[in-house]
DNA sequence: ATCCTTACCGCGAATAGTAGCAATAGCGTG
DNA sequence: CACGCTATTGCTACTATTCGCGGTAAGGAT
């Protein structure tokens, strides 16, 4: 559960990585905003903050990219090629049902992933990344218009 | 099957779409390249039959993303934000297991993805689109080395 | 063969994200 | 507390892909 910020710090200095006044003002911004958020609007909650100096947006995408390799947040990947970030410890491990029609993600968990997982791994010696993982498909509304059109 | 010329054609023309010059080069470019390729390998081997008029790299997009639309062809996007595209029909159905470390991609045929779609659709009426399956992960090796490394 | 609708094309600009490089600043050590 | 190693930052340039727009041309109907 490292949600708090001395957790956070001492995670990120073990790792051998530097806890810059950038990534303390991203972490703060990660805070204040709700469930997960694109890099574009971490970087401009971090650029609302006035006490905050100027940051470089690849200062934000390179610091999420470092906090998503120490599995404090994970990342997936929606449909248009926009990458959100959310805590990793956040409530229930889940997954991501994004619709390709539409666009929406839903937040599920699901069981057989596990069973997917150690296939993959019985089979192919493949570590599957449970976190990352988004499940593309029709969510039931675009099914239905999709049936009703023809 | 339509993996042939005219029965292409035919299933473009009953969806509305047309058939045009430029559709039909990226046809034959496919054709000619082996297993998966990107926009840009299959916009290079357009340009590269000179009895071919000169195309805009947005066409191919367009083209590809519209007979992935259709279900003849299938779009994967790998780590690299690099969207590569294969013959839905090429032999059996398989999913790709991409290593987020080292960026390799294996095709793997996996049994629980079956539990998985039949999961979404009854408890979420979720229909998952196998065909774009992309599951992410560490390979072999780069385990190996990671294990080695600590 | 001609007409008409509209899907598609080429172009150029916009977007999300990455890469390279010199300058800066964490932080373990003495 | 000063020192030095090197992770990180801020540029800027670049890549992969998308989008809007005015013009072009498929292809069904006449």
């Amino acid at each position: 559960m490292p949600h708090d910020e001395a957790n956070i710090a001492q995670a990120i200095r073990a790792s051998g990585r530097r806890l810059t006044i950038q990534r303390t003002q991203i972490l703060e911004a990660l805070h204040r905003l709700p469930g997960h958020s694109t890099a574009e609007q971490i970087y401009a909650a971090v650029c609302e903050d006035s006490r905050n100096a100027e940051m470089a947006v690849s200062t934000v995408y390179r610091a999420l990219d470092a906090l998503a390799a120490m599995g404090i947040l994970t990342a997936f990947a929606d449909n248009g090629g926009v990458t959100t970030y959310e805590w990793a410890a956040a409530g229930a491990p889940h997954h991501h049902l994004l619709c390709e029609c539409c666009g929406d993600t839903a937040e599920v968990a699901l069981a057989s992933l596990g069973a997917l997982a150690a296939e993959a791994a019985r089979d192919h010696r493949f570590a599957v990344d449970l976190r990352h993982m988004a499940i593309r498909g029709l969510c039931a509304r675009c099914q239905r218009e999709r049936t009703a059109r023809a």
